[in-house]
DNA sequence: TGTGTAAGTAAGTGACTACTTGCATTTCCG
DNA sequence: CGGAAATGCAAGTAGTCACTTACTTACACA
């Protein structure tokens, strides 16, 4: 009963260094502790195993909120950056692994988009908030910009290990240097809003 | 003699497919149409086969050049974003296998940096050109800004065929809205200079 | 005390892997 | 034409892979 939990978390980890084909049933057995046979009883084989493991590892993930609506964007969108790249640091083996395999196991990578798309669609949403409470003075969209926002941080986490000279230094700020620079594209400066009265209907009945 | 090239090309197909481990003898063998035992008798073993294979890859990459000094950054800019983001694309499946290899494989993603990091080091050289001669009226660091860029443009071309709602619509205007936001961000407009006489003694030297 | 369930041990199966050996065939070049 | 180099074919080696079978041990619970 408890080597399941361990087998789950020994597969993720195997997976995370060796990839799907490097991920033997033998290598994951010896890392949770565990007889290879008990992963074949309790998991029939070992995509099943891998699959669940999968699964079982999107689910604890929590990413930093970001307010609805707006209220200190430079301060707020900092934090979200900088939990997002932590976040990304931290699995940055397994994400590699899984996009690598995206063609080969489609059902494993697509499990795994469920992260990124929820942080791109909230993303998104505080931008046009943004530009709904007249806190920006440019025109842009905000999928775009969530886009640029996240591919930057992602590239960030994903090659500067490979490549340390490309990243901004120190690797500490790197987040929010990405947000100032995301900020001042779509005109918002100095925590100050550009307009008070651009809210929508819907808005103020929900502030009333 | 005629087959070397064939097996190289052959092996950098099946490699961006099925990555490393999937990359067996026999599959290369038969996807240059030749018998298994050449690629030992050329190459001596699959590792060094995939080894050259890369190598021979990487030589065959042409950027867009950036001019010195710019001219017209909007334009320039947008066309090097889009060669950039042209060629990850086509070589995504390839690199997304590469990265995922490089903890048990550095030397090969060693020499898949060359690319990125040449990329880079020329649009920074760009972007600091753009301070010297006056296009831009915000302040930023040119290895940020090149970082955020290009992560964007990486980001792009690596996730969207998993993820294609993240991503800015229409597919083919995705480098040039990256762009757009990044001058924006360093403050370069409408292709006219903030400033005429900031140039260095170098630069008007040159200019002479 | 007896029984069911989860776990371990030992041994093995067939398929696939990188790589080798020995020999026949083709290709090219002087 | 002759000989060397490149390539192909058949067979095989030693190892690893996922997965199976048959049997044993440890423990919970009634």
């Amino acid at each position: 009963m408890h080597s399941k939990e361990e087998i789950l978390a020994a597969a993720a980890e195997v997976f995370a260094h060796h990839g799907f084909r490097g991920s033997t049933t033998r290598r994951i057995a010896d890392a949770a502790g565990v007889n290879e046979i008990t992963i074949f009883r309790q998991f029939g084989s070992k995509e099943a195993l891998l699959r669940e493991a999968m699964k079982h590892m999107t689910q604890s993930v929590g990413l930093a909120a970001l307010p609805e609506p707006p209220v200190d964007p430079d301060r707020e969108l900092t934090e979200w950056s900088k939990s997002f790249i932590e976040h990304l640091r931290l699995k940055s083996s397994i994400i590699r692994k899984t996009m690598s395999e995206m063609e080969e196991r489609p059902e494993m990578s697509n499990c795994a988009t469920h992260v990124p798309r929820q942080a791109s669609a909230e993303l998104s949403s505080y931008l046009t908030a943004l530009k709904r409470e007249g806190w920006t003075s440019e025109k842009f969209q905000p999928r775009t910009a969530a886009a640029m926002l996240m591919g930057a941080i992602f590239a960030d986490a994903m090659g500067r290990e490979m490549m340390p000279d490309v990243y901004p230094q120190p690797e500490a700020k790197a987040a929010q240097m990405y947000t100032r620079l995301l900020l001042r594209a779509i005109g918002v400066e100095n925590g100050s809003r550009r307009t008070t009265n651009k809210q929508t209907k819907r808005t103020k009945q929900l502030s009333a």
